[in-house]
DNA sequence: ACCTGAACACCGTTCAAGT
DNA sequence: ACCTGAACACCGTTCAAGT
């Protein structure tokens, strides 16, 4: 097979779908591709996205760092197959047995689960090249289908998944954040310092929330549950929307 | 002043608000918070987030790399320096002087705005810290004194607030990712290879897109205007919702 | 009090050399 | 053909020393 990039696809892209030669001659091989991800992946897990260093993946394996640039172009390459990897879900029946909106919840519900299991996924940039790997696009199939039976266009639908996609993946990164191991903890004196600082007149619509305490130490802008809410808030509305184009697609 | 860190207030938050004393007397310093900021964000703007390392900041203010510390505890402090003072918003009018609905969208492409115009502050993580910085505080702020005519209850808003952003700001990095300088170009042949690799009955909703090369070259999930309808339709889609939960909470 | 210089413990990636 | 070892050009941050 010729070599892939020279149509401009990227390595990594050529690697997810099984375009690159694994000679069955010559020495074999001390690793694949499988284990090189699998790898990435337990030490993301384990540690973070910074934990991932070519040294720690090679080592893990046994080898020398120089190693895996036998099997990798480079070190972006390999977080391209781990995000691939990662964000693998579940199969799903097909054609859908559910109800569009049924299917709807359900795959923004498995997207987010996936990045929240695995919140080092949403340090990686999701990009073109994203969008031409193996469960990116099983993710835009399977919402497609859920859609078919909706009487919008196809770039009506194809924005559609991107909103969910992003909004579920977004909910995933707000709830990280505000609740998540990246705590501020800033005591109850700090606050009433700050709001002292700060003043009641700067803010006048947020002032009373710094003066009470409730910011971010309190009930807003900091459970977890909140964000339960406000994804399902932003699904609904979505949904709602999308309703509303099927009837008027209908005249 | 005390150590406002001994509250748990995070350094930059602190010198963003000007707790931090910085002594009119003794050896005049060489540096300000405002010059070292302003260095960074010249540097990222011309050669983004991973341009800005601390020998190059200082180098471009004609100091040592170790003379940054006395200014700023780390490279993390000075990154959310950088990422506040760049989201601050043009002055709005206050008390608003627009119907809610045309507030919320006047925020939401002033946001967008900010980070269509320096693409690397989405490279910086939004937290609780973020929150507590002066710029995102006045978002908020002027969010909710938007909201206020609304019969929506405080958590109500709060939600409201954090969908909106959330989406202006997914939407520019959208934008930057589907169509931006990270191109990747995969030329025609290469997307017909991939469509023979994966096959037509893999993924079945998905494939028409594939074959007819529209998938990423072509107009779905590419063009730059397409994000600016994705965009708009999800904020309408939100305003309809917000109109639904007044209605309700006159009730 | 402020700035400097040397040093430490890392990175990703190259390249020529081994087997 | 596959893996290794040394080397290169960087990082952020420490610490003791200068002025």
């Amino acid at each position: 097979m010729a070599d892939p990039t020279e149509h401009g696809i990227p390595r990594a892209v050529a690697i997810a779908w099984g375009m690159v030669q694994t000679p069955q001659r010559g020495p074999s091989r001390g690793m694949s591709h499988e284990q090189i991800v699998a790898a990435g992946i337990e030490i993301a897990d384990a540690g973070g996205l910074a934990a991932v260093t070519m040294q720690r993946v090679a080592e893990s394996l046994g080898f020398t760092t120089m190693s895996l640039y036998r099997y990798v172009s480079s070190k972006d390459d390999l977080l391209l197959l781990m995000q691939d990897a990662a964000t693998r879900l579940p199969a799903a029946p097909w054609p859908p047995e559910e109800e569009w909106q049924a299917g709807i919840r359900r795959l923004a519900g498995e997207l987010r689960e996936a990045y929240r299991r695995r919140p080092w996924l949403l340090e990686l940039p999701r990009n073109q090249t994203t969008l031409l790997m193996p469960n990116s696009m099983a993710v835009v199939d399977r919402a497609l289908s859920v859609m078919a039976p909706l009487r919008l266009d196809m770039s009506q639908k194809v924005a559609v998944v991107m909103n969910i996609s992003m909004m579920a993946i977004a909910y995933a990164q707000l709830e990280l954040e505000l609740s998540g191991s990246s705590r501020v903890a800033v005591d109850p004196a700090g606050l009433s310092q700050l709001a002292d600082v700060i003043g009641a007149e700067r803010f006048p619509a947020l002032a009373p929330l710094l003066e009470d305490g409730e910011w971010i130490g309190g009930g807003y802008a900091g459970a977890s549950s909140d964000v339960d809410v406000e994804l399902a808030m932003g699904l609904e509305w979505i949904i709602a929307g999308i309703e509303r184009l099927d009837a008027a697609g209908g005249a």
